[in-house]
DNA sequence: GTTAATGATGAAAACGTGTTCATTCAAAGG
DNA sequence: CCTTTGAATGAACACGTTTTCATCATTAAC
């Protein structure tokens, strides 16, 4: 029953009476070729359900139909939301010629077969500094490409990208307004650039505000509840405890404000969280959690619109396109208020 | 500084002062170059940066390198850890030489077009029944095919898949047996079949002890925490109010859980709850959510193991593999304990 | 020292398309 | 009626590989 890729333009043209190059124009949509023999053609076409060979069309056009999309790191947990919605919204905006190719670039960096695919544009979804070194080599090998979630240095590809430093910023802001003045940090996987600017944000703000903070109320964290968990038994066990932690990423904040009850502390009231992501369920947490979120479907949809034109257009493009969105502040009911 | 596909097996030739039959040869490891000249063509190729052209290779061996994942739906929200999943453990166990192209079962029913790029093999992630007629088609063209997550009728085609009914039928002996006998069920979207064998499951198990439930506690949601809190509040208001609620994931049940506190019930001392999926937080919420872990690392390592097999060895398989897998109870402290 | 076997290489064809250029044919212009 | 134009078509080449088959050089066999 293996019928794959038996009829070419070759089968139908000797079915039509004409040659391989009329059937190529016909279902190519060229003028060049007279109505009815066209539409012959076409029923022909239509009846065998020929599907055209694209590597025997991409070797002479030079395209390969596949978009491919990069991310830093496939295993890690915050890109599950990422992935889907880029995939989701590239398939959904993104013409049905292509095909969507998922990659890691740490795949990608081995020397060989970097990029085997030809791929007609690239879109890198980058989590760490790390990427530069592959969005270097895409760049100047003259990919289409666009950068989306961080902020890069060169200024000669379009770059979509979050503001996390004053996302942080505005929310310790917001903790201090409320009063509190002892923190405690459970940072995410160190090599996320992510992760360095919620923690620079945050101190900023404390800095701003002539507040310190301990270093033994920093801890790490892999983004995955149960490393929030772990690391806040140790805040709470060492007997330096603070009055507001921030979580820097929603699913690490489930696991800490659940040893705090396990330890029998009160939230918000003793202690009071802060988290970033926004995730689905976080406003039905309880307490609902104050958290951070990011306009990550705005930048995807800036991203995938960019490349259509990159695709579509000439690469003779006027300006490039950059924009850094700052996040916006939910506020719910994880931080108490102790203002006086 | 455009220098894609410059470099060509014949641009080596010429430099080696060979022809670019013997540059093949050489770069594909075959036995019948001289060792050294070997050696002299791999270093040419190396400095020149030379990446083979994927259409050309393709269009003589007939293959695309690519393997096709299909998804029966990309926006809705279950898909989410299962996508990162599939595609993060095919990245790692599949040969570098395939990329991943990620596809809706859904958009590629239309007719035309419908396997364009002439994917090396096939994985359908299959939710729905909608499903088959995808699945039919891909194995009738002889394409490499695995089916996962959903058990399919047709015995020809290796397929892995977990029994929901099962699972949802243990959960709620377990739940009976604990003392309960009014239920609830939060269902999911009516086109996963996953939904209807958790919501007969879990009757199943009722009918069996005699048990009824109203169909006025039975809601639908979407997945979707939100959904989860909305069907929630319907019950509660409805002055009929049931002792358990089974939630056909977790994340409904996060929404609805929060449903009972905002309208002050005791969770779980007034309504016990159960969830489906046992996502990372789940552990973590208060009460710990009792729920159903679905195992689907194993399927998707079986998935992946089976197509390597296909892609490698001649389609004369000796027997075509499928499996049923019963998922797991995890037992927490979202029901309370009734017996007398 | 001739023949047979083996090892290394190249020429040419093939894969299925798109595209350039030449050719045919009918209609239009005088 | 002859020439010119334009429309429709086909022949041939190109894209970058792999593969079959032939060729040449070298070694082994007697």
């Amino acid at each position: 029953m293996d019928t794959k890729q038996e009829v070419t333009l070759k089968t139908i043209a000797k079915m039509a009476n004409v040659s391989h190059t009329t059937v190529s124009r016909a279902l190519n949509g060229s003028n060049l070729v007279k109505p009815d023999t066209k539409k012959r053609i076409t029923e022909i076409a239509e009846r065998l359900g020929y599907v055209p060979n694209l590597n025997a069309k991409g070797l002479v056009t030079r395209r390969s139909f596949l978009v491919g999309i990069f991310f830093t790191d496939l295993s890690t947990g915050t890109s599950e939301s990422f992935l889907t919605d880029v995939v989701g919204q590239a398939r959904a905006t993104l013409s049905k010629d292509y095909d969507l190719s998922i990659n890691s670039t740490r795949n990608a960096t081995s020397a060989q077969g970097l990029l085997r695919h030809n791929y007609d544009g690239i879109i890198v979804l980058s989590q760490s500094k790390l990427d530069d070194e592959f969005i270097e080599r895409v760049k100047d090998q003259g990919f289409p490409l666009v950068v989306l979630n961080r902020n890069i240095s060169r200024n000669d590809i379009p770059n979509f990208s979050i503001n996390d430093f004053i996302g942080s910023k505005n929310i310790a802001e917001y903790a201090i307004r409320m009063g509190h003045t002892k923190f405690g940090i459970i940072q995410g996987p160190d090599f996320f650039e992510s992760v360095t600017q919620r923690t620079n944000g945050f101190k900023a703000a404390l800095e701003e505000h002539d507040l310190t903070i301990d270093d033994a109320l920093i801890k790490r964290g892999d983004y995955r509840p149960k490393s929030g968990n772990v690391a806040m038994r140790q805040i709470l066990t060492s007997g330096d405890i603070p009055t507001c932690v921030f979580c820097e990423n929603d699913d690490m904040a489930v696991g800490a404000i659940n040893a705090c009850k396990e330890l029998g502390f009160q939230v918000p009231e003793e202690i009071s969280f802060i988290g970033y992501d926004d995730m689905a369920y976080a406003k039905y947490l309880v307490p609902g959690l104050t958290t951070v979120r990011k306009p990550t479907d705005v930048i995807i949809k800036l991203g995938i619109e960019e490349l259509m034109d990159l695709l579509d257009n000439e690469p003779e493009n006027d300006a490039v396109r950059r924009k850094i969105i700052a996040p916006e502040i939910i506020v719910r009911n994880s931080v108490s208020d102790r203002r006086v």
